[in-house]
DNA sequence: CGCACGTGGTTTTTT
DNA sequence: ACCACGTGCG
């Protein structure tokens, strides 16, 4: 068997895959085989009997990547991988959590906040503490507290030497402290209440550190320190670290992620050698050659040079267009072309930096008839109605939970408006109680909404006197519990969610939006049974954490043969026949917000290297002169990321306009094409002689060095935008603002 | 209570 | 340009 199983491994991956029981950290580059070594890895250390099943411990990031190495074992060995713990960082939590909730200090039917759940609980908890909100933006506590708590530190744990930072630990304080009176955990408490959960107790800890001998990390370069030294608790001193990563695909570090933990674990785990999956099976040699020499200007690499034994192929494809329209109608042709010559439109991509660019391309591809799909977006159980069912389930569950009967109680509206609401939240402070028992007690259509809750709860199940939890159809006390989806068939009907859409429905103005979340709300149902058959679990709980847990995919249908529009973050880990790359411009790719970021432009480059290396045989570069942002029109320079490609790999499409051997004007960086900007070109040039354009570098004697990215109005009142090194992007009135051409 | 209008923000994102 | 959110009116 094992012949099968190790037969086709390149000798790196063999190395990797059947390396004796000790840590390692595998340094594998884009498209290196770097999953199938992973599951190769779990396959032949239970195959040659060096660990069970029981024994293993494989996390990843993605619920995809997880189902992915449970797919890919299950078809390497006979085995049962139900058993085996395979999953993400939250989800290993989550089941750690549950196993043991009185050790952690958590309710058993604990509930999971999505981030649009945490917000609105910040939201309250700043209310409360009455919490300035225009000098605390809620959305920058959220990235405090979460910050902080992928730190591993606690609120009190915070180094707050500010008045400013001391009044936000208060409110991560109390925020902490209302989630536990509500029984509710978001995504980074998960972490960090488990890896307090094993650091405290020793008893469990050295359990699960006994039951591990192997811990394989994927994607190991986006891990944040506290997944870090969660992994560390885990693995223990026996058991053996399988960490594989690649560097120069750390695109993640403005969530938290640090790379440095690649070589903390060389440190702390001694790992003498890092085996360096280098061969590339996906792309022809000159998108290798492009990626590796964009990457090489990157500083404090661990080092690796990727290689493929398909030589050569098509040179990259540089297109210059005026505008954002017309790159986009360049691509549409050069779409149409392809699709003629037989490649599938689901083996093309189009790749930009931010989601507003797709706006653009979508519309050429509307109007050219051609099927594409965005990813990324609201996923499925972010909607709006989903949420609020899940609502009505959350809080027949468990009714401290605050969130969810405040999103509720007055949806559909039964009269319960504003004022009660707050009466409701003055009363459960009074008495330091929840808001549902502050409910019970009060009147009028409050008891009602409180009476519709329990007879709900009632008419399904006795959650609360169910033993374990563990669902299975244990009848309860009092009646019987119903089938997962019938619970929800019955809230959904019962709640008055279904009738008020089907109100909303007569409106048409509202009909189509209606139709589609009453189509959701029957999705839902639908999700609930193949939640039942496929984990062979139907409690309630286990439901809703799996709709916290794994929010679906972003649309439902994998559609016949469409285009993949998405960004490039989300195409990380996905690869296609031809990638087209677009807004390849100064400001948008690399970002305008990495320039004052310490070490943004490397990860941009790094985001461009993991752009490049999408694509399998064809590679197209497009840029524009100018583009509608932000409802105004720019002018951008070409990317720096093009000046870094070797010329001999580029063919240019669009024509070139200004010779290359001027070092700045290298990308045909001439002035804007007149049709482009016949208002905005600025002939005129009070301030320092020379004519003003776009692409020129100036000095400025306070701002330092930078060049022009705008130009606006003439005369006197001619003004430039100029992009600073240092001191970023500013418009400057050359009347006044003395520039320097250089 | 619900709708109309105004205002501000607008990189990337998984769990 | 566009969207999400918050306030003020009928």
């Amino acid at each position: 068997m094992n012949t099968t199983l190790l037969s086709g491994l390149n000798p790196p991956q063999l190395q990797a895959v059947t390396l004796p029981q000790q840590s390692a950290l595998v340094l594998a580059g884009a498209g290196s085989g770097k999953t199938r070594v992973l599951t190769t890895r779990i396959a032949w250390l239970i195959s040659t009997g060096a660990v069970s099943p029981h024994g293993i411990l494989a996390v990843t990031f993605t619920n995809k990547a997880a189902k992915e190495m449970v797919v890919r074992l299950s078809a390497m060995l006979p085995i049962n991988t139900r058993g085996m713990w395979i999953g993400t960082f939250h989800g290993l939590c989550n089941r750690l959590l549950r196993a043991h909730f009185r050790e952690a200090n958590l309710p058993q039917t604990f509930q999971i906040l999505d981030s649009g759940d945490q917000l609105s609980a910040i939201k309250r908890v700043m209310k409360a503490l009455n919490v300035d909100d225009e000098k605390f933006p809620p959305r920058e506590l959220q990235n405090f507290i979460s910050g902080s708590k992928e730190q591993g530190l606690r609120a009190h744990e915070v180094e707050a030497y500010d008045p400013y930072t001391r009044r936000k630990v208060e409110v991560f304080a109390e925020y902490d402290a209302q989630c536990q009176r509500e029984g509710v955990v978001d995504f980074s408490e998960l972490l960090l209440r488990c890896f307090e959960l094993l650091s405290r107790n020793q008893q469990l800890r050295e359990h699960y550190q006994e039951r591990f001998r192997h811990v394989l990390v994927d994607e190991f370069q986006d891990t944040s320190p506290l997944q870090y030294q969660w992994l560390k608790l885990l693995a223990g001193k026996h058991a053996a670290l399988f960490a594989v990563g690649d560097d120069d695909q750390s695109i993640y570090a403005f969530r938290g992620a640090n790379v440095g933990n690649m070589q903390e674990l060389l440190r702390d785990f001694q790992v003498g050698t890092v085996i360096k999956l280098e061969q590339n099976y996906r792309s022809h040699g000159n998108i290798l050659d492009a990626a590796n020499a964009l990457i090489a200007n990157n500083r404090n690499r661990m080092g690796k040079n990727l290689w493929t034994a398909e030589h050569g192929g098509e040179p990259l494809r540089v297109y210059e267009a005026p505008n954002d329209v017309e790159e986009a109608n360049f691509i549409v042709g050069e779409i149409k072309q392809l699709k003629s010559e037989g490649v599938k439109l689901s083996e093309m991509a189009l790749l930009y930096r931010s989601n507003a660019q797709s706006r653009v391309l979508e519309h050429a591809l509307v109007s050219a008839g051609l099927s594409y799909r965005v990813y990324g977006g609201l996923r499925f159980f972010e909607r709006q109605e989903i949420k609020h069912a899940l609502a009505y389930l959350r809080l027949m569950e468990n009714t401290d939970d605050d969130n969810a009967l405040l999103r509720i109680i007055n949806f559909p509206t039964r009269g319960i408006g504003a004022r009660s609401i707050e009466q409701l939240q003055d009363a459960a402070k009074q008495y330091n109680t929840t808001l549902w028992d502050a409910a019970a007690r009060a009147g009028g259509k409050v008891t009602a909404f409180v009476a519709l809750i329990e007879s709900l709860r009632a008419a399904t199940c006795d959650l609360p006197l169910h033993p374990q939890g563990a669902g299975r159809g244990v009848p309860g006390a009092f009646g019987s519990t119903l089938p997962l989806p019938e619970i929800i068939e019955h809230v959904l009907e019962h709640s008055g969610l279904l009738a008020h859409y089907r109100a909303e429905k007569e409106s048409p103005s509202k009909r189509r939006e209606a139709e589609e979340r009453l189509e959701n709300l029957a999705e839902l149902v639908t999700a609930a049974t193949l939640f039942v058959h496929e984990h062979e679990e139907d409690s309630l709980t286990a439901f809703l954490t799996h709709a916290s847990l794994e929010a679906g995919e972003h649309q439902a249908g994998d559609q016949d043969d469409a285009l993949h529009l998405m960004t490039v973050h989300a195409a990380k880990g996905l690869e296609f026949h031809t990638v087209f790359i677009t807004g390849l411009e100064e400001g948008l790719f690399p970002h305008q917000n990495s320039q004052n970021v310490d070490g943004g432009l490397d990860e941009e480059r790094r985001l461009m290297y993991v752009a490049i290396t999408r694509a399998r045989r064809r590679l197209y570069l497009t840029f524009a002169q100018s583009r509608m942002l932000h409802g105004k029109v720019g002018y951008g320079m070409a990317s720096c990321f093009l000046r870094e490609l070797p010329d001999e790999l580029l063919r240019w499409l669009s024509p070139r306009v200004v010779q290359r051997s001027n070092p700045f004007a290298a990308f045909g960086y001439a002035p804007p094409a007149p049709a482009a900007a016949t208002q905005r070109t600025a002939q005129a040039s009070p301030g320092g002689g020379g004519v003003w354009r776009i692409g020129q570098r100036v000095f400025h004697q306070k701002f330092g060095e930078g060049s022009i990215t705008g130009v606006e109005g003439g005369g006197a009142d001619a003004r430039v935008q100029v992009n600073f090194k240092h001191a970023g992007s500013k418009w400057l009135a050359l009347e006044y603002a003395k520039l320097t051409q250089l």
